[in-house]
RNA sequence: GUGGGUGUAGCUCAGCUGGUUAGAGCGCCGGAUUGUGGUUCCGGAGGUCGCGGGUUCGACCCCCGUCACUCACCCCA
């Protein structure tokens, strides 16, 4: 049997429901907050990922589904969505108008990783962009629009994590610090983190391995190596986010995985989801821009794993759509009346359906009881001849004898 | 890339320490006379027991390999 591709999912028909709920919601709460859509490629020259995510990360060593296309350029579908975006506002001059400087998009990305829970190799995204604004009530803005769309969905027991990793020069003096004091200590950490001493040494602050949470406990702490700039937005943050009545915790061990982040990141986190608890993350990539060859613009964004919200979302979402009329025809006459009063039913649109198979009235109606029909329109034989049907309300089985003509001026009531 | 768990009907699962025709519930299809569904009753279809090899008189069951799914590590949304 033809099976689909490792990692990949299909969305069926019962759950479809539930992703327009989300994606109806993030569309909704972004425009209110004063965001556009953006829709752009699916892939791009890898080079744009390689140059802006970074050439250390995993998701450039290892995860990107990358290609040639026939003229021998590089190809890569896309793994996250900020990039992209930076590159079409560049492309678009979008900086120049303030309309399009606050940018949201929803679409599928791809990473070849080994599928887990809350984890596949293409994965659907939520984010938004805030480019060109400094100051520090945008990121408020960010993270409000984060926890509100949560909490729009009814999702519950969430955290949000937020710690500022401060600029690139105030890591720098960070990480000289931490390694200075690590250095002695380095035997007793995970080979991991030994590794990591060298290449990735924040990340030594999230390992999960409890010989290494023990001892960085005692680590120098990233905030208090922040220069005055940084830690003055980073306080006005906190204000800010204390002013609107968010909650939020400090996590001093949250470093982002991507190059591009700089100053405030924040994560939102889920107890109910095993090892993938990050259901949202983002932060300020100030410095983006200017990788990719742009004018200096400070921005945020966030993006959220709509697959992990469907995991904590309710199974039943069931949304109320429209009363279903089945149209049952049977008999020489009665059947092709029928047929016609279907396609006028629908051109008045509402929602209709019928069973071609079914030629008796029990099995139509058996068929109109599966479909779950709300009304019935029956049209046999002797119906047709006096130009009339029966609408049977399938619920309460009431039955009543409208006019051919009138029919679809009489439910469109319903 | 590394490790653990699982693989029997469309779905959820049963199948005793290896023993011959592999079962159930749900679902699906059909029937219970003449133009009225759901309930009930009756009947039916549907399975290379993931795949390949081995052990055995005999394998769904034991062994090896392989694939798939799944969870976890890594990393991330």
């Amino acid at each position: 049997m033809l099976r689909s591709v490792k990692g990949l999912k299909d969305i069926l028909p019962q759950q479809t429901p539930q992703w327009q709920h989300i994606e109806t919601v993030a569309r909704t709460l972004a425009t209110q907050y004063g965001f556009s859509e953006i829709r752009i490629p699916i892939f791009e020259f890898t080079e744009l990922y390689a140059r802006s995510i970074g050439g250390t990360t995993d998701i450039v060593e290892k995860e990107m589904y990358t290609f040639l296309d026939r003229d021998g350029s590089s190809l890569t579908l896309r793994p996250e969505g900020t990039a992209g975006v930076v590159r079409a506002v560049l492309e678009h001059k979008l900086l120049d108008s303030p309309t399009t400087r606050k940018l949201f998009y929803l679409g599928p990305m791809f990473r070849h990783e080994r599928p887990q829970a809350g984890r596949y190799r293409q994965f659907h995204q939520f984010g938004v962009e805030a480019l060109g604004i400094d100051h520090p009530l945008i990121d408020v803005e960010v993270m409000a629009l984060l926890c509100q769309f949560f909490s729009s969905l009814g999702l519950e027991d969430l955290t949000l994590h937020i710690n500022s990793i401060g600029t690139l020069n105030d890591r720098e003096v960070y990480i000289h610090k931490l390694k200075e004091f690590l250095s002695p200590i380095l035997k007793t950490l995970c080979g991991n983190c030994q590794r990591r001493h060298s290449t990735n040494p924040l990340r030594i602050l999230d390992c999960k391995v409890p010989v290494c949470q023990e001892t960085t406990q005692q680590t120098p702490i990233l905030i208090d190596y922040l220069s005055d700039n940084s830690r003055t937005h980073f306080q006005a943050v906190l204000d800010g986010l204390s002013a609107l009545d968010i909650a939020y915790t400090i996590n001093h061990r949250l470093v982002r995985g991507l190059d591009y982040y700089s100053r405030t990141t924040f994560e939102i986190t889920s107890p109910h989801l095993g090892a993938q608890s990050t259901i949202g993350a983002g932060g300020r990539y100030d410095s983006l821009f200017q990788v990719l060859h742009g004018p200096s613009t400070p921005a945020i964004g966030f993006a959220v794993g709509l697959e992990r919200v469907t995991l904590l979302l309710a199974e039943d979402q069931t949304t109320k759509k429209s009363p279903l009329f089945f149209v049952a025809g049977f008999g020489d006459t009665g059947k092709p009346k029928a047929f016609t009063l279907l396609y006028k039913i629908r051109q008045a649109g509402m929602r209709a359906d019928t069973d071609h198979k079914g030629n008796t009235l029990k099995a139509l109606l058996r068929s109109a009881d599966k479909l779950g029909a709300d009304y019935s329109i029956i049209v046999g034989d002797n119906e047709a001849d006096s130009n009339t049907a029966i609408l049977r309300n399938m619920q309460t089985k009431v039955q009543e004898i409208v006019n051919l003509e009138e029919i679809t001026q009489r439910i469109q009531k319903k």
